[in-house]
DNA sequence: GGCGGCGTATACCGATCGTTCTATCTACCT
DNA sequence: AGGTAGATAGAACGATCGGTATACGCCGCC
């Protein structure tokens, strides 16, 4: 048998699902219930909730996990751009999806000194760097400027999928990451 | 002077602006003072707060101001908008800006029992309504998805602005917007 | 002129919030 | 074997949550 993970990681996952689930509004006695984890080990690792909520948002896998998605799709920088928004339709075509982490937290957590935030930004630059080097390696004329519109479609699909359950943005949001990769020199 | 208005008219004024400001979140007493209101007043004309945030989102005039914007833009479907993501860069470019306060509300509120989610879906489907009119008045040849499109950019320069403050993504969203005017049957 | 409806003010309710504390137990290190 | 660090269990903290109850004042209406 494979032995446990250890109190933090299991802290990690417990909060990466129920704030998913149920916001980061979440209780700390329902993350510490299903994670099985005495209430010390919680101020032990992280120094309290926003530690661990800050911690799950930057330990989060999510740009790997485009990088894998474009990987799959290939070489070609406009197939690759294109299988995230097939990639996106299939996310937010679940049942279990409950819109952007990054964004639910940006948008609940008013206080602006929690340290989400922070981890937050982080993650979009990364998406936004991630994305910019695909447009350059498709000789895009303003990758800079190109990536900014495809993280505007990717927010807006993964935000309007939320409000509008059986509008399929992601496809909407493909015809136009095609019309962004149409830019030349 | 100016007779004060009646309590339902001030709960419903703190509530827009402390929702917004604070987010759904925002505990009762807050409302209350602001409002300076008995805390009975609040149950006698709403029932209670889930009763006060939807009616919060529902008596707002958010499509007013849409029309509003566009009607002062002309006549020509294309300018009209056009401005709308104008508007858009003006509004995301205030430092009071705190996202979009639906996509907040549905993102925030993780019960799909909360009163409000149906007010979410109400506004997105009258906004939708509103584009896909001025598309078709555009000659737009499929202007549902056009609208989609255009729903799409708008929710996304929401959500982006907020994550990612100096990026204007509504200017990166208007070069879009273009290309689906651009669509011809 | 009394009476009901509305608004105010405040006390109070149980529940839950995030956090701290005490105490006990276990595993590993030398 | 002894000791230390980390984990567990659980009580308890003060604060705040949404909601209810009680008591009082004001005003119009029959």
């Amino acid at each position: 048998m494979t032995t446990r993970p250890g109190p933090r990681e299991r802290l990690l996952d417990a909060a990466r699902e129920l704030t998913y689930s149920q916001g980061v509004q979440v209780g700390v006695d329902a993350i510490l219930k299903q994670a099985d984890v005495a209430r010390r080990s919680l101020y032990q690792h992280f120094g309290g909730k926003d530690g661990l909520v800050a911690e799950v948002l930057r330990s989060d896998d999510n740009l790997d996990r485009y990088r894998r998605v474009m990987d799959e799709a290939g070489d070609d920088p406009r197939e690759r751009v294109l299988a995230v928004f097939d990639e996106l339709d299939a996310i937010t075509s679940q049942s279990s999806f409950r819109g952007c982490r990054y964004t639910a937290a940006e948008l609940t957590l008013t206080d602006p000194g929690h340290p989400a935030h922070a981890e937050v930004r982080a993650f979009k630059e990364g998406l936004h760097r991630l994305m910019a080097a695909e447009l350059t390696r498709h000789g895009h004329p303003a990758a800079d400027a190109g990536a900014d519109q495809l993280l505007v479609l990717i927010d807006g699909v993964l935000a309007h999928a939320v409000t509008r359950p059986g509008a399929r943005p992601a496809l909407a949001a493909r015809a136009l990451a095609e019309a962004v990769l149409a830019a030349r020199a």
